[in-house]
DNA sequence: TTGTAAGCGTTATCAG
DNA sequence: CTGATAACGCTTACAA
């Protein structure tokens, strides 16, 4: 053995043609080798990937994008990040791209106008194609700061003409829901609504109140309380509530998350749920069916929204049609009602009501 | 005006060329104007927005990483993303990241094997670091799968003596927490513990059965049973332990989710929380304080270990020093005992009783 | 089946 | 302060 070399503290990265030389082949073929198209022989392929496995070499992804004009990743811009929903619909966006072998890059904007644009003006040649999420900011404005023709994916927006966009049924499961408390005997009915400006909340707050009128109940202001979709805004609607001087019978919370802090006011409050006052959340996310009791509410097809934004995606990211071709076509996911025992029903919690919401498309 | 156009349905991107000829300037220029270095004469400059503004035009993030070695992004490899503790987890990394102007590109391996080493494997040149969190598999043999001299942050990691690592004090906080129980006077202490190959769930299982030892307590194995860490997985549990010929004193989950689902299972069986029986928890996911009864539990520091986790990255990737050259450090981060009613307390949800778990180091 | 060489859109170096 | 121009690491015709 000779002396050993002393180590340099930064070779340079192992590249396509250190595996090229020591294999004894040229560039082109190590390249078909890593993108598996054209054919090699297989001795060849064999000598190759001993070489780079050897080399631990991996082909460079911005090297590679450069070339193909592809990054194999999308973008996914939400409001936040964090929370059931948010973390469920990126799995589910999760999913699907891995499936398709895509990765996935996650940004949250809370809702910056700025942000959003920041990140819309820093993304072009990072990622395929865009799915972004924007309840509070209309996606009108947006577009001008996204590159040209990056296929790009609306969830929840507030309507575009421009982009395609997916939602949930917010309307329809709402209104589905208080029409069933009305139909349950319940005739005072709050709502616990969300942010002002959120489109879903708004859209939630809509079918509220429709499904009041049709009920023929009146639509009280006081019964109309707002949040911020967190358990604490919950559990302190649920406490104002509570020192109504006339009780509501129900409440109806713009999300489960809310609806739990609200359960737990009205506990400490000494208040029955559902003898005193029945309680509906929105989204049915895991623990709603094991809170104390277990909560009924509207379930969104979270997992289904995620992949179905991606399934969309990718049909526009290969689909090589000029982007504005048609006018492009929205699709509205529908929501199911998920009776438990926090209105009222006596039903075991492993079989839950189930009714179909309208399927609006 | 002349026959409008045949839109082409494809234009070519703009390039940096595009700009730089309205411009009237070279290609160099326009990179220095939008790589904020050298300086340029500000009349230009603003040209050269307004040309850059009118084309829309954005840079093209793979070729400038070609040149500069840095994607400004990092990778965010974990087990699963889904539930509040990666969720939370994910948007204290997001957080830190983008304040330094980071993305970062998620990904969840569902400890398989092959899928870990697969996106190690195809995350060069997209990446500048990696923080990598595999409880279930050992760091050290997918590092061999790692590109040559890529920072890397390992977490909660069976200790490896390549990678630096960063931990949660899981074995300090469950010793904390079934000795606050024993204190109490609780006898029969059962364990709701993780999967089995988890790391974190055998550092708690340990902290338990330490506990007990010290508390002067048998560890009776038919107490110690199994969940994997779902709201389901603990509901199951509860509903075991119901049955039990003799009931235990107390229920140390190995975390809040399936303390939930424990407490719902124990609600349907007639059994009081806490006087009945007491419930444990570890996490403090947010729910958990508005839990019926609100949940003791031990508080982990999700966000700033995310936080911590970056700056880690931050500096490895920053500071250009050979990675081998010292042994990487590891750091555990302490957690805190949080006692609330369902372990017997009578105290105020608001404010708990907070007592700091060892600062291990 | 393999090799040669021309880009891909930037940045960086070096002159002016 | 600005302009040429050579990389950066890879893919992809086109040739052999």
């Amino acid at each position: 053995m000779a002396e050993p070399e002393p180590e340099d503290p930064f070779p340079p990265a192992v590249t396509i043609r250190d595996v090229a030389r020591l294999a004894g082949v040229s560039v082109a073929t190590v390249s078909r080798v890593f993108s598996r198209k054209d054919p090699v022989r297989e001795e060849t392929r064999r000598r190759i990937l001993a070489v780079a496995a050897e080399l631990r070499y991996s082909p460079h992804g911005a090297a590679r994008s450069l070339t193909t004009e592809r990054t194999e990743t999308i973008g996914v811009l939400l409001p936040e990040i964090h929370g059931e929903f948010f973390s469920e619909l990126i799995r589910g966006i999760d999913r699907a791209a891995r499936r398709r072998g895509y990765h996935v890059l996650v940004s949250s904007s809370h809702s910056e106008r700025s942000e959003v644009e920041a990140v819309l003006r820093t993304i072009r040649g990072r990622v395929d194609g865009l799915i972004l999420m924007s309840p509070d900011l209309d996606a009108e404005a947006l577009v001008a700061h996204l590159p040209p023709r990056l296929p790009t994916i609306c969830l929840n927006c507030r309507g575009s003409a421009l982009l395609p966009a997916i939602s949930i049924d917010n309307y329809g499961g709402a209104t589905a829901m208080v029409g069933h408390l009305a139909g349950r005997g319940y005739r005072r009915i709050a709502l616990l609504g969300g942010p002002r400006r959120n489109f879903d909340a708004r859209e939630r707050r809509r079918g509220y109140r429709a499904a009041l009128q049709s009920a023929g109940l009146a639509n009280e202001p006081e019964l109309e309380l707002r949040g911020d979709f967190s358990e604490g805004s919950g559990y302190r609607a649920g406490q104002r509530l509570a020192r109504l001087a006339e009780l509501p019978d129900a409440v109806f919370a713009a999300n489960d998350t809310m609806a739990i802090g609200c359960l737990a006011a009205l506990r400490e409050a000494g208040l029955a749920v559902p003898g005193r006052i029945a309680v509906a959340g929105f989204d049915d996310i895991p623990i709603a069916r094991f809170t104390s009791p277990p909560l009924s509410t509207v379930r969104v097809p979270i997992d289904a929204l995620g992949n179905r934004a991606f399934d969309r995606l990718l049909q526009a990211m290969t689909s090589r049609t000029a982007p504005t071709d048609s006018p492009p076509d929205s699709e509205t996911l529908a929501t199911e009602l998920v009776i438990r025992e926090s209105c009222g029903s006596a039903l075991s919690q492993t079989a839950p009501t189930v009714l179909k919401g309208r399927k609006v498309s």
